[in-house]
DNA sequence: TGCTTTTCCTACTAAATAAGTCGGCTTAGC
DNA sequence: GCTAAGCCGACTTATTTAGTAGGAAAAGCA
């Protein structure tokens, strides 16, 4: 289980949006409040945002906000957007070849384990029995 | 579970080893029959041996062989030595902490299947319940 | 001895990926 | 028109990955 800083900074950043009162958060507080560097930081909150997961607002008083209630994103929605679609399952010569379904229990169970989990379990605190 | 190609050939040529009748097999036999590039293979075998999980030989009717039985070397102690050892558990500033907890839980599941199967397993086909 | 087969070893390089930076534009509110 | 935000593509730098290169050393055999 290898995450990007980025993918980190995207999860950490959406929590940071679901344990915000109601309202626009601006780039620079969630910056702060979770130590990624700021351009970096925008670069990943516009990909959040053209993939429908955030919504956002200029201006003063301006900022980012959940698309949806945090109890409706999953830990996997975020990784599926930053770090890309799973690549294909590989096939293994010879005698190698059950290895093939080795990796993919593996693959199953992080998908599912990061689908149940919501930033509202990772805000609240309480994460649901795994 | 992103695995590098060459921790991936790293355990195929483990497992070709695994599969092969006893004494030893050479390095042009594995690199052919799990379509590896020769020189990186030697590479890597080089790295198994330092780590003591294979034996070698040289000349005429050299090779390599398993330095224990096939039961007993399982898919973990070659990814741990090939991928290296994992890092440690970062922390996650502020409300974002928990995450820590689903990583940890990922890698644990993670490191208990590694560890469970062997190189049997897999070059006999019969892989253990996971 | 010398030839062949095979491993041993360090170092190098090219390509890809990751991590982050930059400059400036656009929008909203006062 | 000023200020506080977000928007956007392109660019730079560092690290990792995936090999390659060149040869030395050992083992067996004739």
């Amino acid at each position: 289980m290898r995450l990007s800083a980025r993918t980190q900074y995207a999860l950490r950043a959406a929590v940071e949006l679901a344990a915000a009162p109601p309202g626009p958060v601006p780039a620079e507080r969630i910056a702060t409040a979770q130590d990624i560097p700021r351009r970096f930081l925008d670069n990943i909150l516009l990909q959040l945002r053209r993939a429908g997961l955030i919504n956002s607002q200029r201006g003063p008083d301006g900022g980012y906000w959940l698309a949806r209630p945090a109890e409706e994103i999953s830990l996997a929605d975020i990784v599926v957007v930053v770090e890309g679609v799973s690549q294909e399952n590989e096939r293994f010569p010879g005698v190698a070849g059950p290895l093939a379904g080795v990796w993919t229990a593996l693959r199953e169970f992080e998908q599912t384990t990061l689908t149940e989990i919501t930033l509202a379990h990772i805000a609240s605190g309480s994460l649901p029995p795994l």
